[in-house]
RNA sequence: GCGCGAGUGGCGGAAUUGGCAGACGCACCGGAUUUAGGUUCCGGCGGGGUAACUCGUGGGGGUUCAAGUCCCUCCUCGCGCACCA
């Protein structure tokens, strides 16, 4: 009776089923549900348009799990929303002319639909956008408490100015120094900007990632070092001849105090106050501050440029050394964001120091020497002589008083002796910088404030709240439309009512994207969170996404937890307990004779004489194949998925994305695999249906007995079961999908007959459909249904392994004679040491192989390997 | 430039705490059945060697009875770098 499975027909059933059923609508009181929580979240989609292969993958491992963890009997919390702001669909604006709000919905509505067809089990009654008025409204409600609680600031920082367009650019709109529109030469300005205080929370989020255990370790380094905690010296370097400035210590932050005897020249930041001050009367100065301005605002560009400087004149003078000065350079590497803006440059012992001292010819004195070499006099030579510093640990040399002492003892000393001499102070300096969160763009959130000549800013009166985006703006000059609008921007002081204007900056796309875990919660109340609910929910069990976010989005989520903490919204100060950081998706990549990326479904490829030859579909044009490479417009090697979905079914998609690769690591879209993946539902499908009537029926009772070949299915059936599980806890869905196979292989390879082998049949297939079903939902139902249950998998409890199963009675060991393999033994399991020797030496193989030398040593390792030293 | 990660057959990958390298899948090769065909089933499949055996986890070195796994070093690729999301 088996006929072919037709994805195309029980998909959109069993979708229709599970939706009316409610099957994955979350009982939003969870005490009442009487069931432990499960939140799992995957990073909500930016609305693009349509899906990619990268969702697919991100959604199918989130979905998997979320249907695992319901079907081990916990009420699991599975939402889906929308980071609706941000700048393309400004751009699409501009260079279609259509409204960023209608181009955001339009793009919700068609990725929904996209989305549904994957057959996610996700509560869409909480789905949200961003953009809703509902969701910004309570974003700057947020907003508020954060600023009357002290957590919000405004101040001075760099933009990249366009001065042809006239308009801040995002560092991605910088190409090569120039804007990405006009081609001008970008500059760096400056502008009074929001910020959130994050930097007050340096400590504390650092400490936090000790509690995160459940996070892959390379985001919590990286986090660490993003952070950058360093201890260090704060050391005042008097400096002769400033104008006006008498007195002037420059203050400089060093993690070397311990270097402070091979110091060669200071330098300060091209915006560092007193270079500021210098600059006012020296136009040579100016220039230099312009052509450091070019480089741009991204510290990649800044680090990566040729070390530059501009000698002031200026002398400072030697905190430890009577006499000696030092030279006041301006340098373009010198970072105003960083420390205090202004440094002492020890060149033997710091990298750029070294770089920037060959290029102006300034003394290089190594001050500490690697133990190995101390005393060493060609040490030295070799060390000026060639182009990497020394920055090692060793032994201070040249360097008075800290002779002799390593270099964690030295700095100690040396910070004493500043603090002695009242000349600097040890100190604690981190590299996060305050969080700024003003854009001049139009699609994002207002932020809620007004400024009054007379009252300064005044917070948005909450009973205004939301401050609503006008949709009567236009995209027909670069700028921010909310800046030109004709009226939005005037309104009457909520203090004073005197005439004031509206803050025309919107936030950071990044803080829309800090909360919406919390209000999917309860997207419907009318305060940002409800504290009932959100104390039952909160933290995410599982939170999914790219590896790309490491660092941005999870410590700005991480710093928004606490910060809502202290304003009362939310109990808990880490929002995600579990993270998991999927891979890419990657795909070949084709080029035609002329160069040009040509897209996988332009294409055909064939074997011929054992090679992969291409050539285009329209005109048998030859193409080149490339590079495998993640999957990218640019590239054009993208694989729609919904044109997979069309010819194979979401089942298919959803098998491949979780069958080849470890979830963490990069997975390549190939179409043979996706054939295989197509092939695999197939047979699945005929193992279920193709031969009724060797499965026993439905719920029979369990046989009294069983043949030696009924006890190995069995085996073979609770070992994969108990694996699988294993396998699911700890997100390795490849190894699971690899024990999916192994078990069907071994069902097929079963040709008992007879009531018992039709119950020992049933029992291997409906564990294995089950295993199947968070993987593969809409064909492990039909499966289910097909084998008779009435009942649908969604609402059926995942099976436990009979641990009886789990254990042979006898196992095979490898046998090695100076650890090379030469035969192996099977033996009883708990066969003693004596045995085991006595059994393995009498191999013939091992005798051999031993071949009458003297036996050293024997080692067994129980259950595993015999190792015979001889 | 700085920080982080990853390298295992033709390909994706598997391999508890160091314990039989290559499970499982894809591709390919051979056979059977059938069809108009990509279907299905059976067998083979890291390199060298007739074989015994031997070499093999990016390169080089080390620790160990035993290394894909631990240590040192080098190379290549990927991610992030604060206004892309």
């Amino acid at each position: 009776m088996s006929s072919r499975y037709n994805a195309r027909t029980v998909e959109p059933k069993w979708q229709k089923i599970w939706e009316e059923r409610g099957d994955f609508r979350t009982a939003t009181d969870n005490a009442a549900a009487g069931k432990p929580k499960y939140y799992v979240l995957e990073m909500f989609p930016y609305p693009s348009g349509r899906i990619h292969m990268g969702h697919v993958r991100n959604y199918t491992i989130g979905d998997a799990i979320a249907r695992y963890r319901r079907a081990r009997g916990y009420n699991v919390l599975h939402p889906m929303g929308w980071d609706a702001f941000g700048m393309p669909a400004e751009n699409a604006a501009m260079e279609k002319g259509v409204h960023p709000k209608g181009w955001t919905y339009d793009n919700i509505a068609a990725m929904r639909a996209q989305l549904k067809s994957i057959g996610l089990a996700i509560d869409w009654s909480r789905e949200f956008a961003t953009c809703d008025p509902d969701y910004y409204g309570q974003e700057q409600a947020l907003f508020l408490d954060m600023l009357e609680a002290g957590l919000v600031t405004r101040k001075k920082s760099m933009v990249n100015w366009d001065p042809v367009d006239n308009t801040v650019l995002a560092n991605e709109q910088v190409i090569e120094g120039r804007g990405w529109r006009s081609g001008a030469v970008v500059e760096r300005r400056e502008l009074t900007q929001w910020f959130f205080k994050i930097s007050e929370f340096s400590d504390e989020l650092l400490e936090g990632l000790d509690t995160l255990t459940h996070w892959p370790e390379k985001v919590r380094l990286m986090q660490k070092n993003w952070i950058g905690r360093s201890e260090g010296a704060r050391v005042f370097f008097p400096v002769e001849g400033v104008p006006g400035g008498k007195d002037y210590r420059l203050e400089i932050f060093t993690t070397r105090p311990d270097t402070l005897f091979g110091a060669s020249f200071c330098a300060l930041s091209p915006h560092h106050p007193l270079t500021e001050e210098l600059a006012k009367d020296n136009p040579a100065l100016q220039d230099f501050i312009r052509q450091c301005d070019r480089i741009g605002t991204s510290e990649e560009a800044i680090e990566k440029a040729e070390k530059l400087g501009f000698d002031t004149g200026l002398k400072a003078r030697h905190p430890f050394i009577e006499g000696k000065t030092l030279p006041v350079y301006v340098a373009n590497f010198v970072l105003m964001e960083y420390g205090t803006g202004a440094i002492f440059a020890c060149p033997a012992h710091d990298q750029r120091d070294f770089d920037f001292a060959k290029k102006y010819n300034l003394p290089i004195l190594p001050v500490v020497a690697p133990k190995a070499r101390l005393g060493d006099a060609a040490w030295a030579e070799e060390l000026v002589a060639g182009e990497d510093a020394f920055t090692g640990d060793g032994v201070a040399i040249n360097s008075g008083f800290l002779d002799g002492l390593d270099v964690a003892s030295a700095k100690r000393a040396a910070i004493e002796k500043l603090e002695a001499l009242g000349l600097g102070e040890g100190t604690v300096n981190y590299r996060l910088r305050d969080w700024g969160i003003s854009r001049q763009r139009y699609w994002g959130c207002p932020i809620p404030v007004i400024h009054c000549e007379a009252c300064g800013t005044v917070p948005v009166p909450r009973d205004q709240l939301p401050v609503t985006l006008p949709d009567d703006v236009t995209f027909d000059q670069p700028g921010n439309p909310l800046d030109r609008h004709p009226t939005w921007k005037h309104v009457d002081c909520p203090t004073c009512g005197k005439p004031a204007r509206r803050e025309t900056d919107t936030f950071d796309t990044f803080v829309d994207s800090s909360w919406y875990f919390a209000r999917f919660i309860a997207p419907d109340a009318k305060t940002p969170t409800d504290r009932a609910l959100v104390d039952q929910w909160l933290p995410v069990d599982q939170y999914i996404g790219g590896i790309e976010h490491a660092i941005l989005h999870l410590l700005y989520s991480r710093f928004f937890t606490r910060a809502m903490k202290r304003v009362n919204h939310v109990a808990v100060e880490e929002p995600f307990t579990g993270l998991f950081t999927q891979g890419m998706v990657n795909h070949e990549t084709y080029r035609d004779a002329e160069g040009r990326w040509v897209s996988p479904s332009e294409i055909t490829i064939e074997t011929v004489d054992g090679k992969r030859v291409a050539k285009r579909l329209d005109n048998g044009a030859p193409v080149t194949i490339g590079s495998i490479e993640k999957m990218s417009k640019s590239k054009k090697n993208t694989v729609d998925p919904q044109d997979i979905i069309a010819q194979y079914g979401a089942d298919t998609a959803r098998w491949f994305m979780l069958s080849d690769s470890p979830p963490d690591r990069d997975v390549q879209w190939t179409d043979q695999g996706a054939e295989g993946a197509w092939r695999f539902t197939q047979r699945l499908w005929r193992l279920v249906t193709e031969k009724p009537e060797t499965f026993g029926s439905v719920n029979a009772p369990v046989p009294a007995s069983f043949s030696d070949a009924e006890m190995a299915l069995r085996r073979a059936t609770h070992q994969t079961l108990a694996a699988a599980t294993d396998d699911f806890e700890h997100m390795r869905f490849n190894r699971a999908v690899a024990r999916v196979y192994e078990l069907a292989n071994a069902i097929s390879a079963f040709n008992g007959t007879g009531e018992t082998a039709g119950w020992v049949r049933r029992e291997a297939i409906e564990i294995l459909v089950q295993i199947v079903g968070p993987m593969m939902p809409h064909l492990a139902e039909e499966c289910w249904e097909a084998l008779g249950h009435d009942v649908p998998l969604t609402a059926t409890e995942w099976p436990v392994a009979d641990k009886a199963l789990l254990v042979e009675d006898s196992v095979t060991i490898a046998v090695q004679v100076n650890g090379k393999r030469r035969d192996e033994l099977t033996i009883a399991r708990d066969a003693d040491k004596e045995t085991v020797e006595r059994a393995a030496l009498a191999l013939e193989k091992v005798e051999k192989a031993i071949d009458g030398k003297p036996v050293r040593k024997v080692i067994i390792v129980p259950g595993k390997i015999i190792n015979i030293v001889v």
